[in-house]
DNA sequence: GGGCTTTTGTGAAAGATTTCACAAATCTAG
DNA sequence: CTAGATTTGTGAAATCTTTCACAAAAGCCC
């Protein structure tokens, strides 16, 4: 497939998440224009991202609510589900397992692992916390797609290999440093530190 | 000041964690092509980067870390401390408030406001939660210029009005709705729900 | 000091993304 | 069925961002 743009399948996302909301209000159909302006952005800017996928409204209409949810969520892959592993059993990790909005777009925590002697061995969201001495045996017995880094910074990318090694596709990564993979691996960052500064930079500079 | 785009604001503020890196290996000097290699960019976006700010480096030697960690840090505002309201005394905001980083970066929290009489009045990281009713009584009290909004989407843009009739400069958003606020008002919101969807994305298209 | 090496700072070129603007569809009403 | 009103889909233009490439500065060595 063509090269869609990082920033065109945000706003797809945002997309789902407004037509979600006007599929609960009961409308049938919607225009670029609604979805635009309920969404910060601009009716041409709306229709050239769907366009990236196809044609899906119909002109003088606008586009079916319930047509265009589906279409989304195939293009963006909601409708499978990934068998993930947590590495890390602290906070941050705790509150995602939590956060229903992971297991509602398919994300299913299978293993959750820790150094802390302390923690290992406790129940943990209907989990026992494993040593990541048996990572290995562990991912090799129930293999996952999805590792979730949620460790310190100095430990993530000798895990992050160790995941990799293991087959894992993809790493969800909390932890605040730049992590190197393969290029057939995929690596999305999640950096609090940086969100902090890109607005102390913007209260600072005006 | 010329406009900066977003994503040099955010190279900078991974220039500043890979430098503090860079200073802690007790390096004295370090050129655009080492700060490029460590962050996945480019030795050309480094100097391109910075040179929107001034010009920090010298011409055969490189940077030197101690002066450009400086430079950086007052570029992105983290010389001062910010006062924040927590609203919302939930697991996101409570793991928010134990990370050191926050603190690091001067955010303050100096209240913590819910709606649930299960938690209001409850100890929270040696600050008591108070009733959302008191918002108004409290902030003007003890005024803050951030909020941080950690509450289930439908209450969010109700409390952000509230937040900014009482003068807070910036809202962080981390629930999963678009806020609507005056110009003069910064708004940066962490959207997880959309994370996953761009890992879902980019493991399905490929 | 002069020649060699390294590395910055920056215009210009290339590439990517967003906005414009309008023909083509489709619906509505009479 | 026709006229008028909407709204899509999309090339072309405008704008924004990244990369290139090279002169200028600075250190190093003999």
């Amino acid at each position: 497939m063509r090269k869609i743009a990082e920033s065109t399948v945000r706003r797809l996302s945002l997309y789902l998440r407004l037509l979600e909301e006007f599929e609960e209000q009961g409308a049938e159909t919607v225009s670029s224009e609604a979805l635009a302006s309920r969404g910060g952005t601009t009716s041409a800017q709306v229709r050239k991202d769907l366009s990236f996928f196809g044609s899906f409204g119909k002109r003088g209409l606008g586009y079916s609510v319930g047509e265009l949810v589906r279409r989304l969520r195939e293009i963006l892959g909601l409708g499978r589900t990934y068998r993930v592993a947590m590495i890390g059993a602290g906070k941050i990790g705790s509150a995602l397992v939590q956060y229903r909005g992971f297991r509602q777009r398919g994300f299913e925590v299978v293993s959750i692992f820790d150094v802390d002697p302390a923690k290992i061995g406790r129940s943990w969201n209907g989990l026992t916390v494993q040593s990541v001495v048996s990572l290995e045996g562990e991912l090799r017995a129930h293999p996952v797609e999805i590792a979730v880094i949620v460790t310190p910074a100095d430990a993530a990318q000798a895990l992050t290999g160790r995941c990799v090694a293991l087959g894992v596709k993809a790493i969800l990564n909390f932890a605040p440093v730049q992590l190197t993979v393969p290029d057939e691996v995929v690596v999305k960052t999640v950096n609090l530190a940086l969100e902090l500064e890109t607005l102390s930079y913007a209260l600072t500079n005006r």
